[in-house]
DNA sequence: CTGAAAGCGCTAACAC
DNA sequence: GTGTTAGCGCTTTCAG
């Protein structure tokens, strides 16, 4: 019974088919890989027969005798939110290029560290390779040093601090961030705060490590004073910007640690009586498309997520190649793809004028 | 070579490990599928020697015996937008707690046609269900009427217009739609322009012809001039205001099809000297988190993506279920979800105030 | 160019 | 409680 009907209709095998069309079970099996030694009239007639038939091979099957089943599994979290899902739409585009079938497991925390069954469940479905799309967080990559040994796939990681052995796709948070205060900086503020996404989170950290190294090498002293943690979300973006504005009064910048903390930050300037950016030079980080249509539109750093999915995919199946050739010697390496500061109205001081 | 090294390892198969406990694999097979009919001293040595070993059971292997693979096949477009992303968190959600694994596919664009390739990799991976968590857009569902009826495997469609014989789980666009412009409407607003989404999307149809069907009843006549079509981002947000704003002079009011256009509606008000909510009532669609957050914060219609992709899974394995005991007639049907007014400041018009 | 035989790793059915 | 046999659907030899 399917889709509101009884069906009898059992899934068309390969023997089925080799019946229908009179031949044997390797002529279709020859059709179907494309294989050159098959007589032209053959092929047709068997294509035929397939085509009527509604036959589609057994994937399963053939990955069971192979030993290789073009598939790779993708580990995320948090797709609700805008980085993760980017990330994935560049994963899936490249893998659906290179002929490659993704097994999609979500972790329902980012700082879920129970991994054994979600790479358990890849490896038993015999996953070429597996891509580890969470990001650094607390402490998710302990289970790394204990049982990495143990997954005989080729596996890369996104999106954390870089460490010998494994290969690691991800974007400079620490050079993209030093770049925003210096613009900040640039366009004569002084008393730059910081609003960090939560310290857990190893890019929360480098973002905010830049934003202090920058404005040390400016001279500029830096305290517990002059920022505060946000949790990536609007509504902890406006507690962090009320916190900000009371505890460093002097304040005439914010760089935020992603965009949607940063229109927190532009409504809660709007309502404390400070003009963006006269007053008050705003930047964020993530360049979500909103951003330019914040009021001001908003300075930010763009980081190409959907270019990071696609470079995991492909950095892991050279991996997956490599591996299955058992040639040559593979060594594991850090690759960091440089984000772009976009500079909107929110951070460009207009001649100072007089209040 | 694995991960940096030469890894002659290959996949522990139940075979050694019935080696390893002396055992035959049959007694293997009793224990890892948790069989009653093991000795517990049995049990625990074979259980031992998994872990030393690091075996996990070849779950390709088990789908071609079974003839199931508890895998769903995920078809999704538009990752990047919050929406898709939203449904596909909810799909992983369920499908994990109910123990399926996903195989997912993203098609390029939305309105693409050619889904044949898609299908036969999913029929070809075994999945035990389909579910189409695409968007209709366009003619992407004319292939349904040819082809639906060689899919032999249970499928449920997300999103899209009722049609008899298919299985769908959606949202009530008009319902909540109406409610917004109802609620405009009572606010003391007269002149409600829409910014629509694309007219090829049938969600951006039923949002439409709910905002005309409100008015009208309300006894104002609705023309061309007050509306104008926008693609769902903030650019051509931007675009549809300004459009409106010129073809509609009189404008007291503004429903958009999403908060993403909203954003640039409240943008542009400002720019064009209009007061929110005073001079300018604004509601948008779906509850971003950000939404909250706008400069004024933005009443919109709250609908639960993340519900709709639980509910799509559960409907989904429920007809699996049925399928796979044979009995039972089932019938195809329309589940859908209501969404939830949210209203905020930009809609809450004060007592008229001179100007 | 085509076919026959063997087997990938697992489980269902049936012995014992 | 445990083992034996057969076979899921396909591809890889190897013959012809």
């Amino acid at each position: 019974m399917v889709n509101g009907q009884f069906s009898k209709k059992r899934r068309v095998t390969i023997k089925q088919v080799a019946e229908a069309a009179n031949v044997s079970t390797q002529t279709i099996s020859r059709v179907i890989n494309n294989r050159p030694d098959v007589a032209e009239e053959t092929r047709e007639r068997v294509l035929n027969v397939i085509e009527n038939l509604g036959y589609h091979p057994n994937a399963v099957a053939r990955s069971l005798i192979r030993q290789r089943s073009m598939t790779i599994g993708v580990v995320t979290s948090g797709l609700q939110h805008v980085g993760p899902s980017r990330t994935l739409r560049g994963i899936t585009e490249e893998a659906e290029y290179q002929g490659y079938t993704l097994i999609l497991k979500e972790l329902p925390r980012f700082d879920f560290s129970d991994v054994r069954p979600v790479i358990s469940t890849l490896i038993g479905h015999q996953v070429d390779g597996i891509l580890w799309a969470v990001q650094e967080v607390g402490n998710n990559r302990e289970w790394v040093n204990e049982h990495i040994s143990e997954i005989h796939v080729p596996i890369i990681f996104l999106s954390m601090q870089s460490r010998p052995g494994l290969t690691i796709v991800g974007i400079d948070n620490y050079k993209a961030s030093f770049r925003a205060v210096q613009h900040l900086l640039d366009q004569g503020y002084r008393h730059i705060g910081h609003i960090s996404g939560p310290l857990d989170w190893w890019e929360a950290r480098e973002r905010k490590t830049a934003w202090k190294d920058c404005l040390e090498r400016a001279g500029i002293k830096v305290t517990d004073q002059h920022s505060a943690e946000g949790n990536w979300s609007p509504s902890s973006g406006d507690r962090a910007m009320k916190e900000l504005l009371v505890k460093y009064p002097d304040i005439d910048a914010v760089f935020s640690a992603n965009d949607q903390m940063a229109i927190s930050v532009l409504l809660g300037a709007a309502q404390a009586g400070y003009r963006v950016p006269q007053d008050l030079g705003v930047a964020g980080f993530d360049n979500i498309p909103e951003s330019a249509y914040f009021n001001p539109p908003l300075t930010t750093v763009h980081q190409d997520q959907f270019e990071l999915g696609r470079t995991g995919v492909r950095e892991l199946i050279k991996i997956i190649h490599l591996d299955q050739k058992m040639d040559g010697y593979y060594e594991p390496h850090t690759i960091t793809l440089e984000p772009e500061l976009i500079i909107r109205e929110s951070s460009i001081r207009r001649k100072t004028t007089q209040p």
